[in-house]
DNA sequence: GCGATCAGCT
DNA sequence: CACAGCTGATCGC
């Protein structure tokens, strides 16, 4: 009966290398890891609990697109969602030298071509796992062992011996390399990601397989479980159990929260192998909850509009995620969102009515923008702000990242100062979608399990070993 | 001309 | 540093 063949998970061209204890070449950080031995299996198991689990707003609601459009924006004013007016020449010059137009342009001489062979340098491994570049195949931590599964691979071709491509969640260095030509085999997600993935990437319907999240679904005699993990919206945590009663907890990308611990397939069942988002597996990152920077946005927002008759409010977001920022402020504020209409769609198909109700299709019917994360500078917001005329006077930006996290400010929000260019106001606010340094130990020593594989900072072999080291002292015995 | 990919950058 | 991309150049069709 049992005539599933095992996952294929050695590499040809990484047979030979040396590896570490934890699966990882010893020899240095530009060959292919070699998978760890597979575990064997526990005999601890317990029936399925059918409770439901939320933690969040309901994200379960399916909205079907027909077109398929691409996210790539080619010019700010596509991406402002505003007609090109035409420009002032000191402003088309200073628009022109910020986008880094060359000085041979200025010189007005023609720009020599880049050697090939000086292009074509040795490609730098890239440090988070996600495996860009074509060359590569496909990394032992994304392949699921004891099935012919693997998880946010879809960079490196049909992977030998992979019939599922699991997709945790909808960010580019995730679904990377899936396109409309993608034919390599089905790809499992939350109901939410499989829009997007139709609608933003156009890949065909007939590859994609939404699996409603706490069902426990078989796939190829696999049990498998999307749980809801708070990062951007129709993100998982993918739950595997063997037919052998192996477990496997795969995090995708996600921020651990006490919620978490009460779904019945994490609090009170084992788990053997988790491969854990390390984002932020540093001591050094503490963030103060997402409630607390949401209300810190929602109080200096407050205090800017009292001050400023006329302001705009930007917040910064990537494709997806940081939604609570600007649905706070509009809610406390009473404000609109005003998008583009890229990120409208994608908003839309969230089938959120809170939101969905809430955006706006003209810059000027709200004080509240929502752009790019990328177009958060000083002289961009500038530009920005002119082309409402006088509907503005001042602009407060808020760029919600876990990056802008710094030890001196901690969990006092107070201690944040903006940066300020004539009536420019940008505050970077610690708002992470990615779990801390003391809740990624919480959620360890919660779930015990037999072994961590890290997910992510691991093409530094000095990184790895600290990592481990942390998984050693919070799993050590009680 | 278009889509995909790559190097470089934040 | 790099959360998750963006941009311009290049390559293949």
């Amino acid at each position: 009966m049992d005539t599933d063949t095992e996952f294929e998970i050695e590499d040809a061209s990484t047979a030979g290398d040396d590896l570490d204890a934890d699966g990882f070449p010893i020899s240095g950080d530009e060959s292919e890891p070699k998978p760890p031995p597979i575990e064997d299996p526990l005999d601890e198991s317990s029936s399925f609990a059918s409770d439901f689990y939320r933690c969040g707003s309901d994200w379960s609601r399916l909205i079907e697109k027909k077109e398929s459009k691409s996210l790539v924006q080619r010019d700010l004013f596509q991406v402002w969602g505003i007609k090109k007016p035409a420009m002032a020449e000191e402003s088309k010059a200073r628009v022109s030298s910020s986008n880094q137009r060359d000085l041979f342009e200025v010189w007005g001489i023609e720009k020599p071509r880049v050697s090939v062979p000086a292009r074509k340098r040795a490609r730098k491994e890239d440090g988070n796992g996600s495996g860009f570049g074509r060359a590569r195949s496909c990394p032992f931590y994304k392949k699921i062992p004891g099935t012919p599964f693997t998880v946010d691979a879809f960079r490196y071709g049909s992977v030998d011996g992979c019939s599922a491509y699991f997709l945790s969640h909808f960010h580019y260095d995730h679904y990377g390399g899936l396109s409309k030509k993608w034919s390599h085999g089905p790809i499992y997600c939350t109901p939410l990601t499989a829009r997007l993935v139709k609608m933003c990437l156009g890949v065909n319907p007939l590859h994609i397989c939404p699996l409603e999240l706490d069902i426990e679904h078989d796939i190829e005699g696999i049990k498998v479980t999307m749980l809801e993990a708070n990062h951007c919206p129709g993100a998982a945590l993918i739950h595997f159990r063997l037919r052998d009663e192996r477990t496997y907890l795969h995090t995708g990308d996600f921020r651990a929260c006490n919620l978490m611990q009460s779904h019945p397939l994490l609090a009170s069942q084992h788990i053997n192998v988790l491969y854990l988002d390390t984002t932020y597996c540093n001591p050094r990152y503490r963030f103060p909850p997402k409630e607390d920077v949401v209300s810190f946005v929602v109080r200096i927002t407050r205090d800017f509009i009292a001050k400023h008759s006329k302001a705009l409010i930007v917040v910064g977001a990537y494709s997806i995620g940081k939604e609570q920022v600007y649905i706070a402020i509009s809610h406390a504020l009473g404000l609109p969102i005003y998008t583009n209409s890229s990120r409208r769609r994608i908003l839309q198909s969230f089938g959120w009515p809170e939101l969905s109700g809430k955006l706006c299709t003209c810059g000027d019917s709200s004080a509240l923008h929502v752009l790019p994360l990328s177009s958060l500078r000083h002289e961009n917001l500038l530009d920005y702000m002119k082309t409402y005329k006088q509907r503005f006077t001042a602009v407060l930006a808020f760029r919600p990242t876990g990056w802008t996290y710094s030890q001196n400010t901690g969990n006092q929000l107070d201690l944040i100062k903006p940066t300020c260019k004539g009536n420019i106001t940008i505050y970077g606010v610690p708002y992470s979608e990615h779990s801390s340094f003391p809740e990624l130990e919480n959620f360890v020593k919660f779930l015990r399990p037999d072994k961590i594989i890290p997910t992510v900072n691991v093409g530094n072999a000095a990184t790895r070993d600290k990592m481990q080291s942390y998984f050693r002292e919070w799993l050590k015995a009680l």
